[in-house]
RNA sequence: GGUGCCAUAGCUCAGUUGGUAGAGCAAAGGACUGAAAAUCCUUGUGUCACUGGUUCGAUUCCCGUUGGCACCA
């Protein structure tokens, strides 16, 4: 019988051992590893993000780490119509017709297995038309604005949080339409069959792998690799656990022991955002890293029929 | 040993002219459809150190005990 094309997903909160697990796993379905990692994803900052290493990259061909400038624009919308792309060659070179796509970042994972709608693409003038009016007249002008233009969605919406709020105008603006007309919140069908696997632990000892693993990045020169991106902490990019920690600490804001402190504090957040966030997920199978993991998914994707 | 000050939330502290208490941080819960490691929302019961006294009522005043800090010996 004909093996179906087969995408595993791994996931799960961040510091719980994704990379290792994804690596096996990969080896022994003959696959290729799609990162689905919103900071991995650029150049220069490998140590705060816990790019895998040099020898893990070797082991298995990575995609989409490492492979923009930290001033690209990216996102998650981008990441799904490159990875719809990119998935046909994989499951074409693997013998099991496997791809493995391994990472936290939830928007990512979503937007490859269900999709994103479509929306057009914010121009820089729209951008800057809609934050320059945030900055000079605040959220109330946002507001006023999303009152004619799409009243439903300041209905539904948060009301502050200027990020959704300044999104939806830019839509409306780019598209003429109102924004929540353009959101249908439709799962797209997609022609493979899709495992995904969460990754967890007892909090206690994922808190302790991550608090850990900080200590890890810091000994691994975290400050200089900081240091060397400092220029650039404007960006987006960079907004990211672990860099502005270590800016606000470089501006004297906080002392250095400080900074690492809330890097571990924002990392454990941070996983627990993502736990929040996977755990609504009916389709994802659980798992506790073992000795066994890698076996069992690869079981999983190989013996299952869809 | 003597004198003075302190003892309140996980931590740092505020406060109650006597009617059982609240900030910051930490922590917890939640939202999320094109910047998502982003952005935003919600949540404070704790023998007010222990014992006894005064009082209708004590965390608050008084006696003592214990612990801490400072100064004097």
């Amino acid at each position: 019988m004909q093996q179906q094309d087969t995408l595993i997903v791994i996931t799960g909160p961040t510091g719980v051992g994704k990379t290792a697990t994804a690596i096996e796993v990969a080896k022994r379905v003959d696959a290729e590893i799609i990162s689905a990692d919103s900071r991995q994803i650029f150049k220069e900052i490998p140590i705060g993000t816990a790019a895998p290493s040099a020898e893990e990259l070797h082991q298995v061909t990575h995609h989409f780490v490492a492979i923009k400038n930290l001033d690209e624009y990216f996102s998650a919308a981008q990441f799904e119509q490159e990875t719809m792309e990119l998935l046909p060659r994989l499951f074409g070179r693997s013998s099991q017709r496997c791809a493995v796509m391994c990472g936290g970042s939830m928007m990512y994972v979503d937007a490859v297995c269900r999709g994103i709608d479509p929306m057009p693409t914010i121009t820089p003038e729209v951008r800057e038309r809609v934050w320059g009016m945030y900055r000079d007249c605040g959220i109330d002008a946002i507001k006023a604005q999303l009152e004619l233009l799409d009243p439903d969605y300041l209905e539904i919406a948060d009301p502050a949080n200027h990020k959704r709020l300044t999104h939806a105008l830019e839509i409306c603006y780019q598209s003429g339409q109102a924004y929540t007309q353009l959101r249908t919140g439709q799962a797209k069908q997609r022609p493979f069959k899709i495992i995904k696997v969460g990754l967890t632990m007892p909090r206690e000892e994922l808190f302790a792998r991550i608090n850990k693993r900080v200590d890890a990045m810091v000994a691994a020169g975290l400050e200089q690799e900081a240091r060397s991106v400092y220029h650039l902490r404007h960006l987006n990019s960079l907004n990211t656990v672990g860099f502005k920690e270590m800016f606000s600490y470089f501006d004297g804001n906080m002392d250095f022991t400080t900074a690492v402190e809330r890097i571990k504090k924002n990392t454990r957040v941070y996983a627990k955002q993502q736990m929040r966030w996977f755990a609504k997920d009916p389709s994802m199978t659980w798992l506790t890293p073992a000795c066994n993991t890698a076996s069992l998914i690869s079981d999983m994707a190989l013996h299952s029929h869809a």
